[in-house]
DNA sequence: ACTTCCCGCCATTAT
DNA sequence: ATAATGGCGGGAAGT
């Protein structure tokens, strides 16, 4: 027994990859969360709010984390700092970075196709005793040792290292791979390994801590690091400076779906209520946080068709994961359609540099982070 | 063809 | 055992 009605009508592709890309991601995501109020975050409301399934969620709070941006409270919770926090976790890093001096950074300038691998000197970065909070919870177990130096946190931290070590403002994701590679000359490694910096990229490119740009004479694309200068004091009153070249996120995401017309998901108004409520009602979210009763969504009215992120297969070929309360799952597939999903998706239009200037300000007070917990 | 990198299987680790 | 996390890399969209 298996598929029984489904019609082939694929629909030529309406699927846009760019849509779903960790850097709209995490723009949806600070923009979700970067309000005043917001304080404690769960991992289930997140996923429901941005319409994306948990996995995606632990690589956008992986990386956040290791910013400062947030840190992990509890299973499934994690503790909002704000951009505020940034400057520190930098600072930490710098400091770290400083310690283990060997940043074999030299000349990765590899033209042509194989090119040589002569090198293989310098363990590069290897930090092990963290004094940054970023390790994690209640560890004392000597086993996690393998798993956690893989993660995509430390790599992330190390990314940064090597950029603000680094002479070179430019580094490709080939060369920052093989420095964090340390001296592992395997081609499945390396491969694997320039996924994830493209992963990192992709976030840190959406909060413009990272731009991406060809080097001018290699024409190889590379990045270079803007850290927090990146923002502060451009000048210009608002707007950022950043000349969105091709593939910006934040702002220009807006235009994306103006393509053409035919862009099914209704992403024209998806209820006014809402968008009030996200704009300036109290974060009413943050308080869901215990409840999640954001009910999984099948969106599709109508036959088989994805439209956006909706996933949480209800039934799919997979096993799927029964939720507890599934008993009004037919219920509201039909009669009761909110719009969780994307909903955050369409609130684009929100510029975050404000938020810079937030965090730059309260990081000159350093302000001594209280504690405080809205009644829920 | 090559580059970028989403998706989700499934190993690990926490409960 | 179940749930939460999160490596990892196949392979498809994008250039």
């Amino acid at each position: 027994m298996a598929s029984l009605h489904d019609s082939e009508t694929k629909v030529p592709s309406l699927y846009s990859r760019k849509e779903k890309s960790l850097g709209v991601l995490c723009s949806n995501f600070l923009r979700l969360y970067n309000r005043e109020g917001v304080e404690s975050i769960g991992l289930d409301n997140a996923a429901n709010q941005l319409g994306v399934e948990r996995r995606r969620i632990y690589d956008i709070v992986n990386i956040l984390e290791s910013v400062g941006v947030l840190t992990r409270k509890a299973k499934n919770q994690y503790t909002w700092k704000g951009f505020k926090a940034i400057p520190h976790a930098l600072e930490e890093l710098r400091k770290q970075a400083s310690t283990n001096d060997n940043l074999k950074m030299s000349q990765y300038c590899n033209f042509g196709t194989v090119a040589n691998e002569n090198d293989s000197r310098g363990p590069s970065i290897s930090n092990n005793s963290n004094t940054d909070s970023l390790t994690k919870t209640s560890g004392s177990h000597k086993s996690d040792t393998n798993r956690k130096e893989k993660s995509l946190g430390l790599l992330t931290q190390n990314f940064i290292k090597l950029f603000i070590s680094s002479k070179e403002d430019l580094i490709s994701l080939d060369s920052a791979a093989t420095a964090l590679l340390g001296d592992v000359h395997d081609p499945t490694a390396m491969r694997t390994k320039v996924r994830r910096l493209y992963d990192i990229a992709n976030v840190f490119s959406s909060m413009n801590l990272l731009e991406k740009m060809r080097h001018p004479e290699s024409g190889k694309p590379s990045f270079r690091w803007l850290g927090l200068k990146g923002h502060q004091k451009t000048e210009c009153t608002t707007l950022d400076t950043n000349s969105s070249k091709r593939r910006a996120f934040g702002t220009d995401i807006t235009n994306n779906d103006n393509n053409d017309d035919s862009k099914r998901y209704r992403m024209s108004e998806w209820s006014s209520k809402e968008v009030t409520v996200a704009i300036h009602g109290n974060v009413d979210i943050v308080k869901v946080e215990s409840d999640e009763n954001l009910p999984p969504p099948p969106p599709q009215r109508n036959s088989k068709e994805f439209v956006f992120g909706p996933f949480r297969p209800v039934g799919g070929a997979s096993g799927s994961k029964k939720s507890k309360q599934g008993q009004d799952w037919e219920n509201l597939a039909d009669t009761y359609r909110p719009q969780y999903r994307n909903k955050a998706i369409n609130d684009l239009f929100g510029h975050y540099v404000e938020a810079w200037k937030s965090w730059y300000v309260e990081a000159a007070e350093k302000k001594h982070d209280h504690v405080q917990q809205t009644v829920s």
